[in-house]
RNA sequence: GCUCCCAUCGUCUAACGGUUAGGACGCGGCCCUCUCAAGGCCGUAAUACGGGUUCGAUUCCCGUUGGGAGCGCCA
């Protein structure tokens, strides 16, 4: 009886990481690779690490280190263990090197990057896969002595296998072959001594006792010399799962081209983290018809098995749409607090929360962003001022005797209530015969400076008898 | 060029080999309405192509075409 590689693999705790390279903020289609993980850690009760792959000291920067901590944790996708750096454990990859070394796996390489890159260009000219000609696995003991003695530079080659083939059992693919002879020998050690990445993604997922590995299928093509560096080590395979790609409207690899990557650029344009999240899990995978779920249903409803095989375009629309019908469904508390850096933003300084929060209530079904509901409720804290086109629009000889009437009868409501306010307007449309658009308007400019806003009534109930009447009046 | 992956409405996707090919976004129309939304109803639109296998293919196989990825001393 033969066992499956994932029941020979499969622990009961899973262990899962996210493991972005430091060069840039954390993006979109890393956002939802970390949430895959995230969610097959929290449904299984296993390990969610976080690791920075930072090997490339040359483009790795703190900046974006701190970047993409930011982005995580305004999505709120805590990790349980890290962030682990690989800059800080390369003495466990360096003895790795050595193990191998001794056994013969891997071989120095004396070719310097010049001549590399000479013969890459020659074979792609020729239209040939460019691969590494293994002159230096050709070298002879006593040359290979003589090159180190005279301090020649070298980094380190894995002598892949020649023949036969190597097969990826991935969750989301299949399985996948590629013939050995496809795959040259990698560095896995570069001339100034530092490891490459995949050498260190072999090394950190087996150290880590990483059970499932959840990546881009960017890295599909990467995974059977993973597997080979597995297999050269005598370490057991984790179960791969490979997501397809999310790209931009013309079906090319997302970029900053196609607008904002970047998942704290969402933050700014007003998103919610949720919306982000439950977009991004369904842009790659589904549960039936279902199109909202709240965390803890991804968490129980997501699912390897259902995700799409094919990659993906990111849709802005769907996006914007999904954000709104978790604007409408948040709690007016939690929106009132998280709108106030968007207020601030416009220079509004003193904020009545209590004022706020109805403006929150009353425009929070009007809006897609949290960006729009600033727009949507700062006329509370400010003096506003039309535009010339709207008063001469508004503000008539026809209008104007009419809001004096309301000016007057408002003067004297008693008590300040919805109702009340809306049956002086409720009187004036039957008296004046005109539509409550006629009159309703004029006043929304007044008190708004635009023609666009929540209900009147309750604008004119939350800004209070004084403000109300002030600004009217400077129309009449 | 070589290797790998992929292919259902414009987009995200659903459909034990048997469905009038379903849902969502968008778009259009109607209703509601103080503006804008929201909501309700209706509509629009897809199995890339060609061969097989089968009583029957969106579904399985092969090919073509198209798209994506990899081929770095990047990750």
């Amino acid at each position: 009886m033969i066992i499956s590689d994932s029941k020979m693999n499969s622990t009961p705790k899973p262990r899962l990481r996210f493991a972005p390279s430091p060069t840039g903020h954390l993006h979109i289609g890393g956002a939802r690779t970390a949430l895959y993980n995230y969610l097959l850690a929290r449904q299984t009760g296993g390990t969610f690490i976080l690791r920075i792959e930072d090997t490339d000291l040359e483009r790795s920067t703190p900046e974006s280190i701190q970047a993409i901590l930011n982005g995580m944790n305004w999505l709120k996708l805590k990790w349980d263990e890290g962030p682990f750096f690989q800059t800080k454990r390369f003495d466990l990859y360096q003895q790795h090197i050595d193990k191998l070394l001794k056994e013969g796996k891997v071989y120095p390489c004396f070719c310097t990057a010049e001549e590399l890159d000479r013969k890459r260009k020659q074979a792609q000219s020729e239209k040939r896969k460019p691969m590494y000609d293994r002159t230096c696995f050709n070298l002879i003991k006593e040359e290979v002595r003589q090159k180190i003695d005279a301090g020649q530079p070298y980094c380190i080659r894995f002598k892949s296998p020649d023949s036969g083939e190597t097969v990826v059992h991935d969750v989301i693919k299949g399985d996948v072959v590629v013939a050995n002879k496809e795959l040259d020998d990698l560095i896995i050690r570069r001339t100034d001594g530092s490891p490459t990445y995949n050498f260190t993604v072999v090394v950190d997922d087996v150290t880590m006792a990483i059970t499932h590995v959840i990546r881009g299928d960017d890295h599909l093509n990467n995974t059977p010399r993973q597997i080979q560096l597995y297999e050269a080590l005598g370490y057991p395979l984790p179960i791969f799962a490979h997501v397809p790609m999310i790209l931009g409207s013309d079906r090319q690899r997302l970029s900053k081209r196609h607008g904002a990557t970047s998942v704290i650029a969402y933050k700014e344009m007003g998103y919610l983290p949720d919306a982000l999240l439950n977009y991004l899990a369904r842009l790659g995978w589904s549960y039936k018809d279902q199109e909202e779920f709240t965390r803890p249903e991804l968490i129980e409803k997501f699912s390897l098995k259902s995700c799409s095989v094919s990659a993906g375009v990111f849709n802005p629309e769907k996006l914007l749409w999904l954000n709104g019908v978790y604007i409408r469904k948040a709690k007016p508390d939690d929106l009132t607090t998280l709108i106030i850096p968007f207020l601030e933003k416009k220079g509004i300084q003193h904020i009545d929360k209590a004022v706020l929060l109805e403006g929150v209530k009353i425009s929070q079904e009007k809006v897609k962003t949290l960006v729009e509901m600033a727009e949507m409720v700062d006329f509370f804290f400010m003096e506003v001022e039309p535009d010339e086109k709207l008063k001469v629009k508004f503000f008539t000889d026809e209008t104007r005797p009419i809001l004096k009437k309301i000016i007057d009868r408002l003067n004297a409501l008693d008590p300040w209530a919805h109702d009340p306010i809306a049956a002086v307007f409720n009187h004036l449309v039957v008296e004046t015969a005109l539509g409550l658009g006629k009159i309703a308007q004029p006043v929304r400019v007044a008190l708004t400076g635009r023609t666009v806003s929540a209900g009147v009534f309750e604008i004119i109930r939350i800004l209070g008898k004084e403000k109300t009447l002030e600004r009217i009046k400077k129309f009449v």
